[in-house]
DNA sequence: ATTCGTTTCATACAATTGTTTGAATTCTCT
DNA sequence: AGAGAATTCAAACAATTGTATGAAACGAAT
């Protein structure tokens, strides 16, 4: 019995950084295995299949997450200035810090950013709080009687910057190749940054007009595309909603 | 010769939607041939393999892209507020908006925000431009003197903010979920929220203080992980300094 | 020491993938 | 119409993948 829990806590340790590195499909079992130096079948035998095995790894993550940082509770006392600049610190040290190193993080941020059907609760889990207390902090800085919907949009620019510099890193990295200014990115200087766009953003957020009747671009009814088939291909042009989520890509 | 062209148009424009909607890798060349009713040979004989294939197709969804919004020059006359606005509205219609459901727009969304070394000098050509402008009406709005790490990281501010209702569609539509806010998101309102917040932020960036000697959590310098296998793992905690772009997973 | 349930192992299997092949067909040009 | 090149086609190939199998090794209780 010693033995039997050792390759399966083996196989959960080797399949983080697999998981974390390479996502669900282009890890293989194969790879996991060799890493544990465990064999084939030891993945079926424990969990069943590399799905489960997957669950079981970021559920281990989420729990090791859990323990080592039990959610840190804000000081009230401090200003709301402070309190939303340590929130943006926290979450930036945990998506670009030294703390995003260990592949718990990794694949818990992968998991956040490109969910599975899997494991969607794991976000409010492991952010709806953290998020509500934005709203509260963002309330209280923007003054009194700000919509609800204003709110969670302004919550949202906050995430946003903090989110943007890992998601689109790639983009990031080409603006500023050119510029030279990758040396500005450190998580003190985007803690700075980020903060001090967003309290101007959220204290002025009432006073800030919108530009009147700004020229909005004609509307395109039809066009015809020039591919060589000559097709004509007709273009929905109506009604702007939204439709979220639309990345089909089901990573799982 | 008619005959030829004609295969692979045909393969171009069935591969485009697909490789849209599942990404290269997700993609096979027999969907890809099924959908254009062609031999499974065919993308060999036309297009040498299946990564040529998808380099032609971002090629080709590039020129229709570029072809039919030929880079609009926003007027110079309009008040900056307003060209602000006007980029915005831009951006989030591409990404959010009736565009967005034509596959050439998906399939070039997905190579910017996850992009391939295939096609790394796309972004550039597709937003090198645009990234520029929106700086320059950065450095107007916000007063001259404005470094340019601050220009720079304040135009990220407004892309993130664009960006991100794309990205983390998913992360969105759970935090709203419960509150039942999710008509809130039209590209109208967004382009109004996105508009009033940066224009606030920007204008008001340079008064807005960062809040002095915030209380930065303790550091932890060991700790003492849980698994069942018991090691203990060291993290690295010292300099936090930003290791840009470090999704490992390259999708091709 | 024997037995029995648990765990490991080498190997096999079935499905899917991108790519190749060589014959058959179609097209073009004289 | 016919020669020659270009294109299409059905079939096969080789590699990779997740999973299953049945025998061997092991551990603990009798």
């Amino acid at each position: 019995m010693s033995n039997s829990s050792d390759t399966k806590a083996k196989l959960l340790e080797s399949a983080g950084p697999i998981f974390a590195a390479k996502g669900y499909s282009k890890a293989t079992v194969r790879e996991i295995c060799d890493s544990a130096e465990v064999n084939l079948a030891a993945v079926s035998y424990h969990f069943g299949d590399k799905l489960h095995l997957y669950i079981a790894t970021v559920e281990h993550a989420r729990h090791w997450i859990h323990a080592r940082t039990p959610d840190r509770v804000v000081d009230e006392d401090l200003p709301a200035e402070s309190r939303l600049a340590l929130m943006i610190h926290t979450t930036l040290t945990r998506f670009l810090g030294a703390d995003s190193e260990t592949w718990h993080l990794k694949l818990l941020n992968r998991e956040i950013l490109n969910p599975t059907q899997a494991c969607e609760k794991l976000i409010e889990q492991h952010f709806g709080k953290r998020f509500q207390e934005l709203m509260d902090l963002i309330d209280e800085l923007g003054g009194p009687g700000l919509p609800h919907d204003e709110l969670e949009r302004m919550a949202f620019a906050v995430m946003a910057q903090c989110f943007h510099y890992v998601i689109a890193g790639k983009f990031v990295g080409v603006m500023t190749r050119q510029s030279g200014t990758g040396t500005h990115y450190t998580v003190e200087e985007l803690t700075e940054q980020i903060t001090r766009f967003c309290l101007a953003g959220i204290i002025h957020w009432k006073s800030s007009p919108f530009p009147e009747n700004f020229p909005v671009p004609p509307k395109r009814e039809t066009f015809k595309n020039t591919v060589a088939s000559g097709h004509t291909i007709r273009l929905a042009t109506s009604p702007n909603s939204v439709s979220m989520s639309q990345n089909s890509e089901q990573e799982i």
